[in-house]
DNA sequence: CAGCATCCCCAGAGATACTG
DNA sequence: CAGTATCTCTGGGGATGCTG
């Protein structure tokens, strides 16, 4: 549910502030990276996600759920079957995550080993 | 890279991982946001960072630093007198940042209360 | 003024076990 | 498969006081 004692962005005072309240989190960014091209269900993010346990991956997943920038899609079958993607709001941060793994790229002196974002259909905020 | 006993970015294996690790902290956003128009003073931060302690504000500080994001320079006199600045590599952020805020204004609905990122008109203090 | 030292505390993250 | 539930423990961060 919403109610989120964690989310709480209420006494944010400026927009930098509260964007970093939303996103700022050590794992998010990532989430909201390996999202970028659209569907991944839970397994997937887990084996990507590497250095985070199955619990934060879970919390973290949940975070961005309430903050409404991720969806999640529970399949009812056998086995189960949950997947995450992004909304619109959540795109709407592609550009940003794109420049900054442009400059973290660059600050390791090499190409980034994650994929770029290409997500050429994604229609981006005109 | 300095010895930075926090700020390991060692096992990174994404560059928008490793990113998020050297500006992925709660306060080092607004920080980099603050520093924007150029010099600070660390009293001027404290009264314009509102809700993070001297400590943590010091130790914020610190880490960019050490991540050769903002200078650090003393001026051995009485009062003394500490200014930051950001480095090439952290003014590089600042494209981000706007970016952050932007999105971040839009989501709140509303103007956002720090001044955007435009070179220092109103009431700067030299 | 711009910090650092110290004490203290609890929320957040890990590990493990269990379930729809 | 995709999570919850519980228990534990650590270290991040607050409060306070001192100093160059």
């Amino acid at each position: 549910m919403k109610k989120s004692g964690k989310n709480i962005h209420t006494d944010t005072i400026c927009a930098v502030d509260y964007a970093f309240q939303r996103i700022g989190g050590k794992h998010k960014g990532r989430v909201i990276y390996h999202l970028r091209n659209g569907v991944r269900r839970y397994g997937e993010l887990r084996k990507i996600m590497t250095g985070i346990t199955p619990k934060m991956l879970t919390q973290v997943l949940r975070e961005l759920e309430d903050d409404e920038l991720i969806t999640r899609h529970v399949y009812l079958e056998v086995p189960p079957r949950v997947e995450y993607q992004l909304t619109d709001t959540g795109r709407e941060l592609l550009p940003f995550i794109t420049l900054l793994s442009e400059w973290g790229a660059r600050q390791m002196g090499r190409e980034p080993q994650c994929q770029p974002v290409l997500a050429g259909q994604s229609g981006m905020p005109a």
